[in-house]
DNA sequence: TATTGTTATACTCTATAACTATA
DNA sequence: TATAGTTATAGAGTATAACAATA
């Protein structure tokens, strides 16, 4: 048996005349021990029966999973999923610094600045000087910010339909209640 | 109100006399918008109250608080989480190919010869050329793995404890019931 | 011609270092 | 002396390219 296997695939020079960039390729993988014949290479919902209740394996690969649905979603609008974060405070409407924003976000003050740079390049967000402190650039949301925000919003919100539609409604439920828990001390 | 912040560090060649790598920071943060005023850089619980209803980021943060908790208790092992997951595979007994553990954990071929080097190098897992075709190795866990992956088994089940010590009895079954369900096809 | 495993290397991500301008 | 923001760069992780041995 036989599948199609679809890679991340980025340019690369070669030395050789062969293609340098496969985008779909071919598997072939052999029947052993039960296991299903079919195998997509990085498939991102197999997992080995050994791991299944390996909860942080299973809690990287599922969250990793999602990212990629969402990336894969905001790609017409040549965002990613940190960009949301970073939209979605913003429409909040506090003005913040760009330090502020990477506490925030848990992102270093040289990473903040070429996501910033991004989302300026959009016309998504504009830096402003602050008038107390000519140090600090003050991060705002455009009027096209906040309607590509709204995009945003309903698209995140469509993939995570679709990401969670194994689970049943109080299902679904408990798992937004709870996983926000595991990211508070107490 | 001032803080610690412990970084993640790799030691750097500086130019300058100053030393190269602070283990341990001050930041200081000013109060604004009725932010706590203590905020540790890169914190690894903090979530800006615009995300807590944003799942995917959540899921994120919180895979990354689990992988990076395994990832210290392994430490002193000198292992990772992925090892472990290798680890979790062989010790079912089952005899297979690097090309094979690639496809179960959506490694690729190259990546997995670094991994199972260093498995090797700590003599946990030898590689076994196949007698039926000489190209195969195929993988098995030593004496000394097996006694490790008894250790990595404990210490892995009791960061997942402390990870999900803000959850009640029933929360906790829940989840690991339905993560694992999001890695289903259906 | 295709596959396993290897080495070499290119790309991405992210954090530190060094710097400028302000405070 | 310290901080905000910037640019440059190092390190880790990971994927492709090329290759040798084998099928």
């Amino acid at each position: 048996m036989q599948t199609i296997c679809r890679y991340n695939v980025y340019m690369r020079k070669t030395k050789t005349a062969k293609p340098a960039v496969n985008i779909e390729k071919v598997v072939s993988v052999t029947d052993e021990a039960g296991h299903p014949q079919a195998v997509r290479f990085n498939d991102s919902t197999r997992v080995h029966p050994a791991l299944k209740e390996y909860l942080c394996y299973c809690m990287i690969k599922s969250a990793n999973r999602m990212k990629t649905m969402v990336d894969e979603a905001l790609l017409p609008l040549q965002l990613q999923t940190i960009h949301f974060g970073i939209l979605s405070i913003l429409n909040r409407g506090d003005i913040i610094s760009q330090i502020r924003m990477g506490q925030e976000l848990g992102i270093d003050k040289a990473s903040m600045v070429k996501l910033i740079n991004k989302l300026e390049a959009l016309k998504l967000v504009e830096r402003i000087a602050d008038a107390k402190d000519r140090r600090i650039k003050l991060l705002k949301l455009t009027a096209q910010g906040k309607s590509t925000f709204a995009k945003t919003k309903k698209i995140s919100a469509d993939v995570e339909v679709e990401f969670l539609k194994n689970l049943n409604c109080s299902e679904r439920e408990v798992l937004r209640k709870i996983i926000p828990l595991l990211l508070e001390k107490k």
